[in-house]
DNA sequence: TGACGGTGAGACACGAAGTGTCTTACTGTC
DNA sequence: GACAGTAAGACACTTCGTGTCTCACCGTCA
């Protein structure tokens, strides 16, 4: 993808100056000194300025997190520790990232509207290319895509609003909610390997 | 001075404002919002906008300084048992300001230029109002007024850069300083109460 | 050496946002 | 029922951020 190291320092810059104002606050000139190049050169790489610098702001930390998470899912056992590892490293993930709990602290509304709403497809999109290679040894590809719709917002509202009867989190709760309510939805399809 | 609840409101409000985005990146109506006032009413408060505003939280923020300061202050045994108490808490109190440390963090500019430019005069003139009456007893106006200044300026260099030699913080440190650099100048004209 | 791609610096017009002032209507108090 | 203080919003004005463009500069490669 972008393996110019300026772009990654705008990137960087970008992350942290909006960790610093916020979102509403920062300008494109606050970035662009952050990272030490010239506005110009700012708007030659993200043309469209500060929404689309933010869009691939975005897409880069969503790719490291699913990046991350694949390093948690090499030696799952079966189908059932596959989705059992997913939501458990992912709430892991989400409640460790201090970037995430920054910006839900400093302006909830654009961070919820990102997790829950406008930016939810592009999670779930991100998730099932991801994972798909993972799933598709045990499912249909179109079966996978579902059961990664699901379990990503599922993930994201326990992660938001932690349940007194699932901690997503714990080996032994996770395992119980997936038996529970995902694995009979699939089950008659299952296919080993 | 101002004891309208609502004036009180307004500081706090400008002093978290400020804690969250920098003094260059709050406007009035943040402040405003977070006051639970509208902007009509604090610009009736402080006719100027947010120059005069942020004055009257520096000197808000300057007297709560020195009251806290002050009580420190009370049992001094003599002279110099009273200058080393004032150089020992008042390091103190500038290292426990959290306010003050987020704001050197992420505004070091504007935030030196209050401690060592042009706020200085106001810092120097505060301290002299609240530690004249105790220095009274033991020396001259003038000359209490010179030993105020000095000992600020002092202070605040010291806190902004520590040394290897001296660590105001210290009682014995402090002591030392105070017996070598500051009671020989005033030894001749010293009065005993 | 000269062409070339990429960059910083700055000018520019435009639009958005903040400012400071004012008027109006509302609310509670005496 | 007069009064003081406030919220809300309109207003003109200014500042600031934006997006685009031009130009000068610099290192690279031919």
């Amino acid at each position: 993808m972008s393996l110019d190291p300026a772009e990654l320092r705008v990137l960087d810059a970008a992350k942290s100056c909006c960790e610093r104002w916020g979102l509403a606050k920062v300008t494109i000139e606050d970035i662009a000194n952050e990272a030490g190049v010239s506005r110009a050169t700012l708007y030659r790489m993200f043309p469209g300025g500060k929404d689309v610098l933010f869009e691939a702001l975005r897409v880069r930390e969503l790719e490291e997190f699913f990046t991350r998470l694949s390093v948690h899912l090499d030696g799952a056992d079966d189908f059932e520790d596959l989705l059992v590892r997913c939501v458990m490293h992912a709430t892991h993930e989400l409640r460790a990232d201090q970037h995430l709990s920054l910006m839900l602290a400093s302006e909830p509304g654009d961070t919820l509207g990102q997790l829950t709403v406008e930016g939810l497809p592009r999670i779930i999109g991100v998730a099932t290319v991801f994972l798909a290679p993972l799933v598709d040894g045990y499912l249909p590809r179109a079966e996978g895509a579902r059961v990664v719709e699901l379990l990503s917002r599922l993930v994201i509202s326990y992660f938001l609003a932690p349940s007194e009867q699932v901690d997503l989190g714990e080996p032994e709760s996770a395992r119980a909610f997936i038996q529970t309510f995902i694995l009979p939805a699939f089950q008659p399809s299952l296919i080993r390997s």
